[in-house]
DNA sequence: CCCTAAACGAGACGGTACGTCCTGTCTTTGC
DNA sequence: GCAAAGACAGGACGTACCGTCTCGTTTAGGG
């Protein structure tokens, strides 16, 4: 076999696709005590083997799989920091309180004792702080914020309020929080704006 | 036989005990994928019957052993809202970073998804709403905050704060982040009420 | 406290009947894999101690309770060596067959692999072993029969014959065998006769 | 997929033949009492789930097991009645009170019992029932047997006759009435055979 | 007439086994 | 050589049972 070229039938993406379809959905639906490699490969319409040629555990195939919904936050740039911060809290509020939100909650604290995890919950949270960091150095140039602010608290106080909002929603008020989250948003960006301008 | 006599042999309370702190134990060490019952049983020398007599099933008897280590958020009355509040903080900063701060995360967000759990998830939110709540209304009465402090802002961005901090904290660096813990609700505190004096 | 004399509340000989009855029924029912001590105490309306108390364990409980069941065969004296022999194949016929035939049947065979059983057991086959041979002499006291006719041969052949004919019915034929069996007794015990006359 | 082919791994055979082999070794060695299909698991090198792919539950891998080394009556043609009866009624002596008499005994009568069992009792009688009858009409082609003997009666007494002699031994003469066992044979053919010649 | 002591119903206790389900691997047939 | 199917060794789950123990109550005889 010459290097470069692969003998034997390619592998089909679209069972890629249908595996981490299956295993968001059973992760989300039932947890983790109720996520099992044998539901995800009957949800599927695979066989287990399929799975285990493309991850080596359970844990890996749930850290892939989600990782995909996991987007990270996305930088914007308004030319307003207080616009700015505004997006990111929304971008938090909507990941946790969105379709998946329980699922990417679960799997937010489940991935620091999953070891495979811990990349992708940095790379997650570097994410953010790369965003919160762009977000206060150009706040800084414009002279909209002071020049000594501390990034780390913007973000502990921003992120973390929105997430703790979403967080102490019970289940039962978690739609009429998420109706609300883009008004709370603005009063939370402005309640922390006060302290730094 | 009338009522409130139970016939039977009592149930021993010690055994209750020995049961949860293995549980404790168990989790805390290995994660939920190294938590079995039957571990459970064996390190606390108790057969599975005692268990099940007691829970109806993993889920519960998992958040029953650490809803017991997941103490209430204490109120404190130092007469100062800055000192209330930092003490705040850093219950919330010690519980997270604490000796069984992984489990206790996880958990917290586990308890969203076991029935059994909400119960306990929500008393603890509670504790915290009320004491966030004792220390504004406090506050306000002498003159230290304004008549109309959001309690939700204050609770989201301290609290809130203070987990995200925890959250964010790699594994490796979890140690230094606890010597810290205690400036950093001060800075954190602070920070927040130059938003509302 | 002075030897003969014994202090305390004396036992209630109408819980050894309960507690034999449940056990002899239970056994009956649903044999030995489906006989348990827990059960045998919620149908007698009796703790397990007062079992406990009574019987070492299941095996003796057991054997306890079917001894008293397991009547003998009755000695007939019709004056017929020919009606005697019909009279004991039609009993061996109707206790197998009979209502509660399976459980004879089984508890017949199960006591041999309960050592406490095999006293009893042997008692049953004893008692038969009696009436067989009683018959036999009369008949050689009437001539009926010759003088060295062999017991042995004689049981072994109609009991056997009989037990073999109960044995070998299927559970759906059960009924019609039944039906037949009296007339069945005159033939088998005809058919043996023919060899000893 | 087109019928007659069975998708996926096919079943080891050699797995059947390690867990029949350890389960009747199991239960010859320690009894009912003593056999669990745990300790069969074990003994025989093999996951539970593959017990309970092949059996429904204990009773029918006991069954299963033992069944296997209950051959079937063998039909035997000597060119005499006597001596085919002869080696019959040899056949079902050393069948019960072999090596494992008292379990072939017991689990013949609990096969009734057992849905799975009826099948494989049934089977035996049938094989025993087809060599008597095989017998009988050489017999009566030879012109040694009457030619309306009755299969029945015949059956009935010589293999009833030769099953309650093993029934009856005591445990402790039990070896005592082994070695007799050829010798009685022979008599109980004999006396039999008077009947019908 | 109370007091001691044992029997009683009830049910918790530490263990073990049951039958089911899951994990990660292996082995087959088809493509 | 990938895909689907499913058998395999191992082990956890939640239930039921065994034989022991601890409750509170009942029923006797002895002082």
């Amino acid at each position: 076999m010459s290097a470069g070229t692969q003998a034997g039938r390619p592998r089909d993406p679209e069972v890629d696709e249908r595996i981490t379809r299956a295993a968001a959905e059973l992760f989300g639906a039932h947890g983790w005590s109720g996520f099992s490699v044998d539901a995800v490969a009957r949800r599927a319409g695979v066989g287990k083997a399929s799975i285990y040629l493309r991850w080596p555990n359970k844990e890996a195939l749930l850290v892939a799989a989600l990782a995909g919904r996991l987007s990270g936050v996305k930088d914007i740039d308004t030319g307003s920091v207080r616009d700015d911060l505004v997006a990111l809290a929304r971008q938090v509020l909507n990941a946790f309180l969105g379709e998946d939100g329980g699922a990417l909650l679960r799997l937010t604290v489940e991935a620091a004792s999953v070891p495979a995890g811990q990349e992708h919950l940095d790379r997650f949270l570097q994410s953010q702080a790369a965003a919160a960091r762009a977000i206060v150095r150009r706040g800084i140039e414009r002279g909209q914020l002071g020049p000594d602010t501390s990034v780390t608290l913007l973000l502990d106080t921003i992120s973390g309020g929105a997430l703790n909002h979403a967080l102490v929603a019970p289940a039962r008020l978690r739609d009429q929080v998420a109706a609300g989250a883009d008004r709370y948003a603005e009063e939370l960006v402005d309640f922390v704006l006060r302290s730094v301008t």
